[in-house]
DNA sequence: GACGATTGGATAGTGTTACTGTCTAATCTG
DNA sequence: CAGATTAGACAGTAACACTATCCAATCGTC
């Protein structure tokens, strides 16, 4: 255990919590004292904490994402849109069905076919609908450049994914959460580097 | 202040401590058991409501990113680099300067200029690193795919800010963090969608 | 002008999240 | 066999975002 600790920089005490919270499984008992850790839990641990400082996720969107990568039943589809049912933490405030109207009509437009237990398109109405009532709507081009954008990403997200079905769901969970910072910070970049150019007060 | 919490429909002890918190400007005394709240604080409160409940930010950042908002003596650009710098609580652990290195090689490949204190390189040499150290690091060709939609995105973003310094500063400030998650919700649409394409177990 | 409701302001308390510390008995190490 | 380490249970803590209570000073109304 201390050797886990040493690995992976993370505390003794930690650890026995996230033991406790079903975040990492518990190493193999040798004796009632004595139980031994490999280098899947030092993986393990390690996704754990990306989870949570990288993507910033609480420990029990965490805990639910970790159970549809282990879920061994799960085709490499299923695990996407398993993990991302489980990425939202409230109920997704029941988005008046005008709005999610209109986030419909866009999809069926863009030719985009989603799960029908899909949480997106109620937590797009959502996002939606805050920059609606503080006076700063979406268009609908500019909602349609973004779609296009979150299109070439997603391509390249998952043309890399491995054939192995165990590796691809998890290349999948760490590609689609850790790579969420990587893209808002090109995209805050990127709008620095605009504003630049069209300096002028 | 019971007309301000009717219609914004945030409870009265939440306004109380928003105003203590100085996250909300205190309203015009008129006597000592009286002050009146306009349309500004009630705009105000709900930008602080959307900036928690929507983008996520803590009150200390709310209430960093508001005073760049509301300074008058930055110009547009000043003001979305120290939103953007406001954005990162913690001082952004010291990536090692091997990686950060890495990052401004590619940045000067993009032809990108950014602000020399901009803490955004810093932050992406750590998400790059948590990647790598992962064992799913993100290629040259991967990252330059990001870097090409994320310019996509903020020519539109840029693009739509209005004239008026102070227009521009609020809708710059909410069109950067209000649409983070409208990126983001779209991109994990779009992997479902292609994930979908390429089924097969 | 009496009176219940409301207000601004201050202070204290609550619930949640993510740890961190302490304790115990068993076991391992030298 | 002495001292350290461990698994496991349980209690304590720090930060955050509210929420509740209290007070004296109005306000609105009859």
């Amino acid at each position: 255990m201390s050797e886990l600790a040493d690995r992976s920089g993370v505390p003794i005490p930690t650890i026995k919590f996230y033991l406790r919270e079903q975040l990492l499984p518990r190493g193999q008992l040798s004796s009632r004292t004595q139980a031994s850790y490999d280098d899947s839990h030092l993986r393990r641990l390690r996704l754990v904490r990306s989870l949570v400082e990288v993507a910033g996720l609480r420990l029990e969107v965490v805990r639910r994402v970790l159970a549809a990568v282990d879920d061994e039943a799960m085709t490499r589809h299923d695990v996407l849109g398993r993990a991302h049912s489980s990425l939202s933490l409230s109920p997704t405030a029941p988005a008046s069905s005008e709005d999610l109207d209109q986030v419909e009509t866009s999809l069926e437009q863009w030719g985009w076919k989603l799960h029908d237990q899909s949480p997106l398109p109620a937590a797009l109405a959502q996002a939606l609908l805050a920059l609606d009532s503080l006076g700063h709507p979406m268009s609908d081009e500019a909602l349609e450049a973004y779609a296009k954008a979150a299109v070439a990403v997603a391509s390249v997200d998952v043309s890399q994914l491995p054939v192995d079905r165990s590796d691809a769901v998890e290349t999948a969970v760490v590609g689609t959460l850790l790579r969420e910072p990587v893209l808002l910070i090109l995209r805050r970049m990127a709008q620095e580097v605009r504003s630049g150019q069209s300096q002028g007060q």
